[in-house]
DNA sequence: ACCTGAACACCGTTCAAGT
DNA sequence: ACCTGAACACCGTTCAAGT
């Protein structure tokens, strides 16, 4: 007992700490004033409640993320550049990025990104609103695979499972495509594979 | 009192009722034992615990799910039809797919999809691994979508807001894109864009 | 200004006891 | 085979009381 006075700081510190080393759920008030030497009541006096602690939290894990740095010799590879960028940086924090998804908050993560996305559009030669639709597709597309990617690591076992769902006859005859689909999916190829697919139509000269 | 002998399916024709009604949180056993008029305890004889009871109800939404018929004269149109009918049917049951995809499921709702998929890329002369890359570009790339789409609707009120950061300055003088992006996102359209997008790559002949 | 313990209203779950 | 109430170990939060 007797410990140095308690700061929010210092809560929104243990508070990740612990969200870092056992997941989210082992965020509770009780254990947090555990771990802090401190009554359970004392973080409400720094934090509020419960749920604005945990929106600090969230709060600080975006504004924790590095900026990003285009590269490539043409736009739609810097492009991509960004995206893959971004997905990395957001698959080092798992635990603390889940919540920020739970939250809602995954797109905010994506708006340091923007600035970038948008001097690259330009470089292609887009405008206005058909500059803007193309941010926003790519943007839509890598917060989207994070949120699946995470989606499919929390279910490891698809009940019926995709493997016996694509025997040969249900592939057209096309075993190769049964056996691709019936194999693991290489997330990272086929999100480069993605990406560049969607660039390239979009930063397209035709309409 | 004395009332009907309880079944599994009553408790997860009512639990589902609960969800519809007042959302994931007004789930408890608690209260589904108050709506059913029996003890809490006679729930668990029937569905185990709560996490079985949420998985049974989550199986059985996914299950409900109707069947997808493409529509349109190309393959390239039937893969966008087959995109915007899932998204359509995602979005008819909002609570109870959120809870889908809180359990990590969203991707099991796309399986029936993918055999129409399938069929429409071989339609368009791929084979094999490219094809069951396509096929599951489009997966992933629909599937995130929902799940953005979802995100979104829960934080409305992006803190620093999108506006005041997409003053004309950071929009490099172009002042329509900085308007575009300023403004509320027209989801529909820019989904249908981006598969659209995504699609027109895929089915390319070049590599 | 900051910290505390007691108390409240909720959870999910177990278990021995009933029919 | 099915249902029950009592009890347990957890929650988040409030509040009056301390310094």
């Amino acid at each position: 007992m007797a410990r140095t006075a308690l700061t929010r700081e210092e809560v929104l510190d243990t508070a990740a700490g612990l969200v870092r080393q056992h997941g989210p759920e082992a965020l509770t008030m009780r254990k947090l004033a555990a771990e802090l030497g401190t009554a359970v009541t004392s973080i409400y006096w720094h934090v509020g409640n419960r749920e604005s602690l945990l929106d600090a939290l969230v709060e600080r894990t975006v504004a924790d993320l590095g900026a990003i740095r285009p590269r490539g010799a043409s736009p739609a590879e810097r492009v991509v550049s960004v995206a893959r960028a971004l997905r990395r940086q957001l698959r080092a924090h798992p635990h603390l990025v889940a919540m920020v998804h739970e939250r809602g908050l995954t797109e905010r993560m994506f708006l340091p990104a923007q600035r970038a996305l948008v001097r690259e559009v330009h470089a292609a030669g887009l405008r206005g609103a058909r500059a803007a639709g193309a941010v926003r597709a790519v943007q839509f597309q890598v917060v989207g695979y994070v949120l699946v990617e995470r989606n499919r690591e929390r279910a490891p076992v698809q009940r019926p499972g995709e493997e016996e769902l694509w025997d040969t006859a249900a592939a057209e005859g096309d075993e190769a495509l049964a056996r691709a689909l019936a194999g693991p999916v290489d997330c990272d190829a086929l999100f480069t594979a993605s990406v560049r697919a969607l660039v390239k139509s979009l930063l397209e000269p035709g309409a």
